[in-house]
Parts: structure tokens; C-alpha cells; sequence
RNA sequence: GGCCCGUUGGUGAAGUGGUUGAACACACAUGCCUUUCACGCAUGCAUUCAUGGGUUCAAAUCCCGUACGGGUCACCA
């Protein structure tokens, strides 16, 4: 019986070829350079920081390329598959930011030219494929069980030698066409393994665009492509996409790193030109006890996406901070071009870490602070407005009724050569403005500091207000008419002479200018105390007082 | 256990045989500036690049061994 034969009894249901679908899904037309890459999840569950700094890195590259991006469902593992788990991925993507140019863009639609991107629906597609293959002897039937198989594996174990469908232990490799097609007309289950060519004692060398050239030994163990239910494991069906669908370069965890051989040898197989690799490091975590583990969604909040969501981080500061542990050096180019945009950075795979970083809040604050301390009010307005409704309606209400004062309060020493950096986050903004408006400010208690006596307190406030307070001054002036208030109740304006001999002093100018300050604000730390007065005006100056 | 990857300070890292007395950034500490807090500025923070050996006039950089960490060896992705 020939090999055709064989293939007709295995797949009598395909009735396209590889041919066919070559014409259907043609070489993209893009310029040079252009990368094609791809998020491919399977829907187990909700995106976590890891994959979602690998989504990153795929979506960002052909942006910067003129290339494709698209997400791609790999769901062909029904066992593990969780209920609106694309559902889920799509939220995740959307909310980060990761858009797509082809794929699957919401729970039932998808885009582009080289679908269906979910891989339930491309079964057809693999079986041609596949049909292919036992045509040319690439791939036989097996009907070895389960249990079987692990029987194998236990001998294998305990003669210390390499585990895996190989040589001598392929027994299915050996049938003959007709005992196979006997077997199959007889109802026996099968599954579909490579018949692999490989040599073990020959390299099998993976040019990485991470980390360079690695050597493997070659594959050659007949896994299985096709399961017994007729659907595809990850290796087959990354051959057929990825090819079809153009891709030119797979990113991916290094946990593919092993499998690669595996891949080449499919892609050889079919004669099709092999996509480029990239095998990216995995984000780590430091645990209490100083050990390195894997970022772990339940344990770490920092890893869920509504973690940025709800803190209001913005976006493009989490972005600058995955490229600035993604490539070493996006920091030094970020630093100088703070204005450019960060799609006109040339990301190079060379620089990426092949070992997992460290995922560093505090750095990813510092970036975010920086970030937001260049944009302008008006633009953080939107940005906190936007924040607020979702997350307190109340003070969005009030940002909105006041929308020109409060962009003056949060210009506060902003638009500036050397900006206030006091946000990391749009949730920050709230505990440190609620003080500027009338609705909200009912303070519970007084931060009052070195001076705490509470006739002091009214007696620098009323001589203030009476004989100093002019809402006309202009900085300077005012801060002088402080120095004077300050003299006049005996206390010293001067730093310098009250450090050299601060015992001969009630106090100094930072004393009484925090008074005026917790007088008006309640609280002892604001930004600077003149644009406050300014901005809150004589009329409600002298409520907060009175209500003092 | 086999195969593969990795290991530079608290963190991210620069660095590919000699202007590196190991950049830079975050964090930390101290000081300065200063109306508070922040910002900013200055200084400090690895006698040393996991470790042992080798090659070399010269090694974090090349080679070998060891240790540690990670990945993988499924009809999971």
C-alpha cells in the first residue's frame, strides 16, 4: 500500500492542498524590514505581567517596523480551557493598550486576511497539512496508549537513558502501511507523529535573536503533531500558522527554547522558510526570603493588569518602563529624547536581558513620577478626570464644575524647567489636592509641627491677615512681608543666623510660614505655599481661618 | 537524571582581551540648597564581576571544571 494510500484512509475529509492555501494566504507585501509578529495564548486564564511584557514587545516591534501585529487564540487544549477565556485575554489587551492589527480583536470578531486566528477553527487547515506529510512519509500513525507509553517511560527511567518516542522505541514507526490502514478500518485510536530524521550525535544550531547562536543536538524523537482527537498540539500548529499567517518572527518565552529543534525540522520538512526566533527572559520577583521565583499573578498584585488600571498609572509610563528593562538602552535614549515618542526607538533583541529581570515597582514609580511631571495640566486634567470617573465619581464632579481651577491646581509648580515630580499615579492626586476645594476640605485634625500652642498660632495668623496678607503680592513681595511677620513676633527669617545660634530665636521662618500654611491647608506638607494662597483667594482664605 | 540557558552592587544594568581606578539609572545614606514636603545639587555605597583552575605581557571579557538559579524532557501551551 502506498504512502498516498495510507493518507487517504487517515484524512478523507480533505479535499484542499498545500497549494491551495498557499495562494490563499500569500506573502505579505511589506516593506523591508517590516517584522510580522504575534500574541499567542492559549485562554487558560487572565494575561499575566509576563506574557504581557512579551504582548509588548510583539505588538512593538512591527509598529516600529511597519509591520503586522496579531493575536492569535490557541486553543486546542480543551482540558485546560477556562470559561470566557478569550474574553478575558481581549479585556487584558485592550486595557494595556495592546492593540491589534489582524486577529482576534473582541470575544467573537476578528480581522485581517490570513484568519481564522483562533485554532479550534482551522482543523481542516491542519489535517491538510498533516495529510501532507504521511504522503511523503514525514509522519505515521501510532496507536500506542497511554498507558503504554508510560510503561516506556518508566523503563526508560530506570535503564537511565533518554526519555521520548525514539529509535528503537518508536515501535509504530515500523508498521507496515497495510497493518496501519488494518488497524484504523478496525476503529483502533491513533495519534500522528513526525517521523523524524534527526540525529542525535548532530547540531542542530538555533540562531536566536536574544542570545545568539545555541547548539542543540538534533531532534529526533517522533512527537506527536496530531492528537487522538484530531486536533493539533503546539508544535504542528505553530508550523502551519505561523507559516501561513507569514510571520517572521516568533517571540516567545525561553520555555520554547527546547522544542526549537523540533520546529526547525518541521519547517524544513515542508521546505518553508524558517521565521526568526526570539526567546525572551522571564520576568522574576524577589521573595521575603531573598529567593527568585516566576512573577505570580495571585501572589504579586503588581502583576495583574487592573493593578495599573486602578492605580492609575498611566500607560506610556508603564511602557517605558518594560522597554527600559527590555532593552539596556532605551534609559540613556529616553534620556536624550524625553520628548520623542517612544515608537521612534530602535529596539535591538541583542540588547534584551536573556535572563529574567527583576520587575521593580519603585523603578516603575520613579519612571511613572518622571513621566508625568513633562506633561502638561491640561493634558494630566484629562487624564485624572478620565481616572476619577471610574473610580470617585464625586471628585470627577468637582473636577469637572471647577475644570479651569483645577487645572490651575495642577499646575502647581508644573510647566516648569524642573517640574514638582509628586504623582506616580492618577490615584495619588487626590490625597494630595482634596485640600484645594471647599466641597472636600473638612479637615479632621491639624498637622501642626514645631509650633503648637494655640494662642501662638491665632496671634501669627491674625497679625498675618491683618497687617501682611495683600492677595495683589507678588511672589517676592510676599515672601518678604513673611521674613518681616516673622521678625516682628520675635522670631528669625534668616536660616543662616538662626542655625548658628538657634536658642536665641522663638523659632524661624520655616516654623511660622508652617502655621499659615496647616492654617489654611490643615496639613503641614504642600507644594509651594505663595500659589496656594493665590489660587484659593482672599474670600476663602478668610472662611478657613474663621472656621479655624 | 539527560539536554539547554543564565550568574557583574539591594535592583535594572553598561561592558565582547588594554583610556574601567567596573558607566548610567532606581533604591539607600549623608550633606548642601530651601517657607514644609518634594525637586535639584554634591558625596558615599562591588579592593571586584558566582567559584576554582587554565590561556595571555594583559581577563568581568577566551577555555575547562564546580556551585547555584531557571527552563525543558506530555496526546499542556
Amino acid at each position: 500500500m502506498t504512502n498516498k494510500e495510507l493518507a487517504d484512509i487517515m484524512y478523507p475529509d480533505v479535499t484542499k492542498s498545500i497549494a491551495d492555501y498557499e495562494e490563499m494566504y500569500p506573502k505579505r507585501d511589506l516593506p523591508e524590514g517590516a517584522v510580522v509578529s504575534r500574541f499567542a495564548p492559549s485562554p487558560t486564564g487572565f494575561v499575566h505581567m509576563g506574557s504581557l511584557m512579551s504582548s509588548f514587545i510583539e505588538r512593538f516591534v512591527p509598529k516600529t517596523t511597519g509591520g503586522v501585529f496579531y493575536l492569535r487564540i490557541e486553543d486546542t487544549d480543551q482540558k485546560r480551557e477556562v470559561e470566557d477565556g478569550i474574553k478575558g485575554i481581549v479585556s487584558d489587551l485592550d486595557n494595556f493598550g495592546i492593540t491589534r492589527d489582524e486577529g482576534v480583536i473582541s470575544e467573537d470578531e476578528e480581522i485581517g486576511n490570513y484568519g481564522p486566528y483562533i485554532q479550534s477553527k482551522r482543523i481542516e487547515i491542519y489535517h491538510t497539512f498533516a495529510k501532507w506529510m504521511v504522503e511523503n512519509d514525514y509522519a505515521y500513525p501510532c496507536f500506542c496508549s497511554a498507558e503504554e507509553l508510560d510503561i516506556m517511560r518508566k523503563k526508560q527511567e530506570s535503564k537511565k537513558g533518554r526519555i521520548g518516542y525514539y529509535g528503537g522505541w518508536a515501535r509504530c514507526r515500523d508498521l507496515t502501511n497495510e497493518e496501519r490502514a488494518e488497524r484504523i478500518k478496525r476503529g483502533d485510536s491513533w495519534t500522528l507523529r513526525i517521523k523524524s530524521r534527526g540525529n542525535e550525535n548532530r547540531k542542530c544550531i538555533v540562531n536566536d535573536l536574544v542570545r545568539g547562536r545555541i547548539e542543540f543536538p538534533e531532534n529526533d524523537i517522533d512527537h506527536v503533531l496530531i492528537k487522538e482527537n484530531g486536533i493539533p498540539v503546539y508544535h504542528f500548529a505553530h508550523l502551519v500558522d505561523d507559516h501561513l499567517m507569514r510571520t517572521t518572527h516568533v517571540l516567545r518565552g525561553e520555555e520554547w527554547l527546547p522544542s526549537t529543534p523540533l520546529h526547525m525540522e518541521l519547517f524544513k520538512m515542508f521546505g518553508f522558510e524558517q521565521p526568526k526566533y526570539g526567546h525572551l527572559g522571564l520576568l522574576m520577583k524577589v521573595d521575603e526570603d531573598g529567593t527568585r521565583r516566576k512573577l505570580s499573578k495571585r501572589k504579586d498584585p503588581e502583576a495583574a493588569v487592573s493593578f495599573y488600571h486602578e492605580k492609575g498609572i498611566p500607560l506610556m509610563a508603564v511602557y517605558k518602563y518594560l522597554l527600559t528593562i527590555a532593552n539596556s538602552n532605551f534609559e540613556a535614549w529616553l534620556d536624550a529624547n524625553p520628548d520623542a515618542s517612544i515608537y521612534d526607538f530602535k529596539f535591538d533583541f541583542r540588547k534584551m536581558s536573556a535572563s529574567g529581570s527583576l520587575f521593580d515597582v519603585e523603578k516603575m514609580f520613579n519612571i511613572a513620577k518622571n513621566h508625568i511631571s513633562r506633561m502638561k495640566a491640561s493634558d494630566v486634567y484629562d487624564e485624572v478626570l478620565k481616572y476619577y470617573q471610574e473610580f470617585d465619581a464625586s471628585f470627577a464632579n468637582i473636577l469637572e464644575e471647577y475644570k479651569d481651577y483645577a487645572i490651575k491646581v495642577l499646575n502647581i509648580e508644573r510647566e516648569q524647567k524642573k517640574p514638582r515630580k509628586d504623582y506616580a499615579c492618577w490615584s495619588d492626586v487626590l490625597p494630595q489636592i482634596w485640600y484645594m476645594f471647599d466641597e472636600l476640605y473638612k479637615p479632621e485634625k491639624y498637622e501642626w509641627m514645631n509650633i503648637t500652642d494655640q494662642d501662638e498660632i491665632k496671634k501669627i495668623v491674625k497679625t498675618y491677615l491683618d497687617k501682611y496678607y495683600d492677595e495683589e503680592d507678588d511672589k517676592d513681595t510676599w515672601f518678604n512681608k513673611i521674613k518681616s511677620l516673622t521678625d516682628e513676633l520675635g522670631y528669625c527669617s534668616d536660616m543662616k543666623l538662626y542655625k548658628e545660634n538657634p536658642s536665641a530665636y522663638k523659632g524661624n521662618v520655616a516654623d511660622v510660614s508652617t502655621v499659615i500654611r496647616v492654617a489654611i491647608t490643615s496639613k503641614s506638607q504642600t507644594p509651594d505655599l505663595y500659589e496656594i494662597l493665590k489660587l484659593l483667594g482672599k474670600e476663602r482664605i478668610l472662611k478657613r481661618i474663621e472656621k479655624l
